[in-house]
DNA sequence: TCAAAAGTGTTATCCTTACACCCATGT
DNA sequence: ACATGGGTGTAAGGATAACACTTTTGA
């Protein structure tokens, strides 16, 4: 219970650094895009001897490598596996890396990623199945679920399973008359990790129940454990959402409802409703008018609007609620 | 963005164990009660040549060290200031420090605890401020509210202040008119930690803006940044309490809905409403009568209860959601 | 018979959800 | 004039919050 010796273990910083442009949720890689190498979340090394904390770290680096400027920053969750790094057979360096999520305005800082090899790619090509927009997505009925339900059955004889592979199935992905919920997206990622479908697992030593030729690529894999933590940052924006007004710092400074109703439903991946939404905002005083519209959307022209930062410090927490279906 | 060098550091898991027993949230503390020392939260290293994960380590250590057995885990946060361990002169090693939840039955244990240099320690010892069950608690008015206004004017002309000191102390303490939030107990340790009025602060070297001599105790200090883990874990417990059924990890088999009560109360702070508690627990069908009655409690026999495990695979969400002032 | 705790029934209110229609502009 | 998106009012249903009284035992 004290002061034993301690091994030394190489600590990184990995962040998921998060825009919204075009109504498409995208965070920033690391890696050419024509490379054939996987794609990577950026990481630096955590230095205590130059930086204080480990946010000041991260800011550090990311202000470093690609002049981008971020706002809001927070830390997600730290992952010490091995295994999950590296083959079975790797003896090498030990690494912890503790994820973050960081918001940033995608026009801010165009410019400022040619230099670096950095690009910003949409999120849901790593996770097709996150995104309900137009729908249920059929990736979901042609192949995930299917190759899901086979690796649920073929655990039923196994009395080993604490809480049986069909009910995690029903809750994360939301089959059996249970409801999708969003929020679920690292929940799904690490049945599909565990199922042995994505070819992160593969990688780390792990057999699907099925034939692997029979498993088709379940969106676009990571490096490392990355898209792990990508997946639990989406997870946590998307909870965060409704609790903080954290949407605002991927907005521009004025933007219409529809913009924001936009951003949001490209973040939380579904439809929300019109009137609710803007009722929703209204009453939570979370925006004011700037007496300015707008006439790009073509149509009738919008009224621009500016995030009131005063709610920050006359409401316990501002966020937008998004009721069952908003 | 890429494979830089890693500084070396060493990675400690550090837990707040906590138990319920007699109406009393405890969590378990190493070192002697008659020792002049701190009271200090039990850690271990994380070495990963042994434990895959750092549950797996976690559990390993506690195990190892206190015979305890622990349920319920969880990682709360992974520290790695600087000045929080250490004084400002002082470059020894560095370390991180992964926080972690785990919740445990004292009755389990009793035996165990006494090989061992550790005792659970009621939790409220070192957050009196945080105990509502009796009313609003006294310390509140007669020594941190009269101090932390003071702190808030103090910083008044300094423009270089984000959010205003008076309106984090209206959110975190619920001053002026706003409501306390139970949930917000490791906000109100880190404005108490900033405005330098708990030891910890000024043993990192943190000025109070008032004289040393005039700030009384406020609640039990602890080594290190152990308090401030331990207010992170109250904090998850209270807010993880209304969406996930997690009491009954420091329940016994068998309790009287009134137990059940009592044990919510003592984790959240506060009373609660019992008609609505039971409605609530009813209709959520988190518990099932086991038939018995239990004449313990000195008056009309109360009906026994037993937790139905079933619900983690019906609904999605099973907690105790209680309301305002349920 | 009295104290002490268990246990129940009902109503007012608010919040959430759903639905359908009118408005201002560019082409 | 019409297509396109912007913008609003209202009613039904469910969940929450507040209320006070009866029941069963041990002393």
């Amino acid at each position: 219970m004290a002061d034993t010796h301690l091994t030394p273990i190489e600590v990184g910083l990995t962040a998921a650094i998060v825009a919204v442009e075009a109504e498409e949720p995208a965070v920033l890689v690391a890696g050419d895009a024509r490379a054939e190498t996987r794609a990577g979340l950026p990481f630096g090394p955590f230095d205590p001897l130059s930086h204080r904390t480990f946010e000041i770290g991260l800011r550090s680096w990311v202000q470093a490598q690609t002049a981008l400027h971020v706002g809001y920053v927070e830390q997600l969750y730290t992952f010490g596996d091995r295994g999950r790094h590296a083959r079975p057979d790797d003896t090498g360096a030990h690494m912890v890396s503790v994820g973050y999520l960081a918001l940033t305005r995608m026009a801010d800082n165009a410019a400022a990623l040619r230099a670096a090899a950095a690009r910003f790619e949409p999120w849901y090509r790593f996770f097709p199945w996150e995104d309900w927009r137009d729908g249920r997505p059929a990736i979901l009925d042609e192949s995930i679920l299917p190759l899901l339900e086979q690796w649920a059955r073929s655990g039923k004889d196994d009395p080993a399973r604490p809480p049986g592979r069909g009910e995690r199935l029903r809750h994360t992905f939301g089959t059996g008359g249970s409801p999708w919920d969003e929020e679920k997206v690292l929940d799904r990622y690490e049945l599909l990790y565990e199922a042995g479908m994505v070819e992160e697992a593969r990688r780390d030593g792990r057999n699907p129940a099925v034939a692997k030729s029979k498993i088709p690529p379940l969106g676009e894999p990571m490096r490392f454990d990355h898209r792990r933590i990508l997946a639990t940052a989406i997870a946590r924006l998307r909870a965060k959402l409704k609790y903080r007004p954290v949407v605002f710092e991927l907005m521009p400074p004025e933007f219409t409802l529809t913009e924001l109703q936009r951003t949001v439903e490209a973040i939380s991946g579904r439809h929300l409703h019109k009137q609710n939404f803007r009722r929703l905002v209204e009453t939570a005083a979370l925006v004011e008018p700037t007496g300015e519209t707008s006439t790009a959307t073509g149509g009738r022209p919008a009224a621009l609007f500016r995030f009131r930062r005063e709610v920050m410090q006359e409401r316990p927490a501002p966020g937008l609620r998004l009721g069952g279906r908003a």
